[in-house]
DNA sequence: TGTCCGCTTGGCAGTCACTGCCACCCGGGC
DNA sequence: GCCCGGGTGGCAGTGACTGCCAAGCGGACA
């Protein structure tokens, strides 16, 4: 898909606005009477579209909120595998959470919805396993770069490592929501990872 | 009665033979034709039991996999609690897991149970939440061990460590399922470990 | 023994997320 | 003017789950 940078289309521009027209919508209803209380056929009310419809652009209730992440986890694994081969799995891992951190436009919006997935069970369900995928994703680099001049790598050994480091950004991630946003994520990190390898 | 440890109580017995029964009729069903291809209303008609009346068992038709693990989850507490002061957080940890493991008793059971969950991604979803129930209870005691002749603790070390280690029972849980059940739990927890600290 | 009481149970109707199906509309090519 | 492919809405249905209420059942007690 590095190939055609696509363009934006007219069509997809539309689309785009819909989503956002979706998204924007369910984040104020979710906000003002929570996740749970608003239900699809208020936010499709709302936001002048069908029912029928909102099911067409996002396919759960839930990746109305955790859906963007689907396109992130290839950013994610293309940046880590596209770090030097010097690098450890552990310094290749750092470098590609630290370019989704700068992929993300707006920051407040990502504070909103990063304190909205953590603060609703479910919604953390479905967000944990998203990662699940991102680790499957992320694995194979990580395992290259264990081999590094040794004897093939246990598969245990590579899951612990990508486990531990997406480990360290939840803690990471839930100490700077309960900041506010007003800690520094990449330092929260750093000191997590500190705090198991050091 | 003598003990006050457990009470028999006639009544949680029976109860408890209902539940068997349920779990039982839905693990067959659920080997049989799939978790999703399974509804609830067929579990409940051949257990012989209305559906209402099931869903006071068991909440959700995940809980009928998943509903064990709030019980143990105090277990883990306890038992890590119960470790000398001495003990680092890691080693309380381990030895908290390593009761866990020794406290199911049908072990083709346990594999059972946990492969079926781990190839089933809402199941999957479900148990993590539940382990994150886990990682709070614990939290306390990890944070109390890090404290060791040291300063306040930062949340985010603490939260790092323990979910560092949830992440390699994780790793070596899968490993161990991958296995088919013939690999050693606890040789693989201390593998996935080593590769993260070693 | 009969009666009351508390607890469990089952059935029923309703809600909500989600899906399949089909009829409809709308812009572009011929 | 006609056709046609893709987006759209409505509608009925399924499956998980909940609230409500009436019925059963065992023990306590007079």
């Amino acid at each position: 898909m590095g190939t055609t940078a696509t363009q934006p289309s007219l069509w997809d521009r539309s689309r785009q606005a819909v989503v956002a027209s979706i998204f924007d919508t369910a984040m104020r209803l979710f906000a003002e009477q929570g996740y749970e209380a608003t239900t699809i056929a208020q936010i499709a009310k709302e936001a002048g579209i069908s029912q029928r419809s909102l099911f067409r652009y996002f396919g759960t209730k839930e990746d109305i909120v955790c859906g963007e992440q689907e396109e992130l986890g290839e950013l994610l694994r293309a940046t880590v595998e596209a770090q030097p081969a010097a690098a450890t799995p552990w310094e290749a891992l750092r470098a590609g959470f630290e370019v989704l951190m700068e992929a993300h436009g707006d920051p407040g919006q990502l504070l909103e919805i990063t304190t909205l997935i953590f603060h609703t069970p479910p919604l953390r369900a479905r967000y944990t396993q998203k990662r699940l995928r991102w680790q499957e994703l992320v694995q194979p680099a990580v395992t290259a770069r264990m081999a590094a001049g040794e004897g093939p790598v246990p598969q245990v050994r590579a899951a612990a490592v990508t486990a531990t480091v997406f480990a360290c950004v939840d803690a990471a991630t839930e100490a700077w929501v309960r900041s506010g946003g007003s800690a520094d994520l990449a330092s929260l990190y750093d000191e997590a990872l500190a705090a198991v390898r050091g």
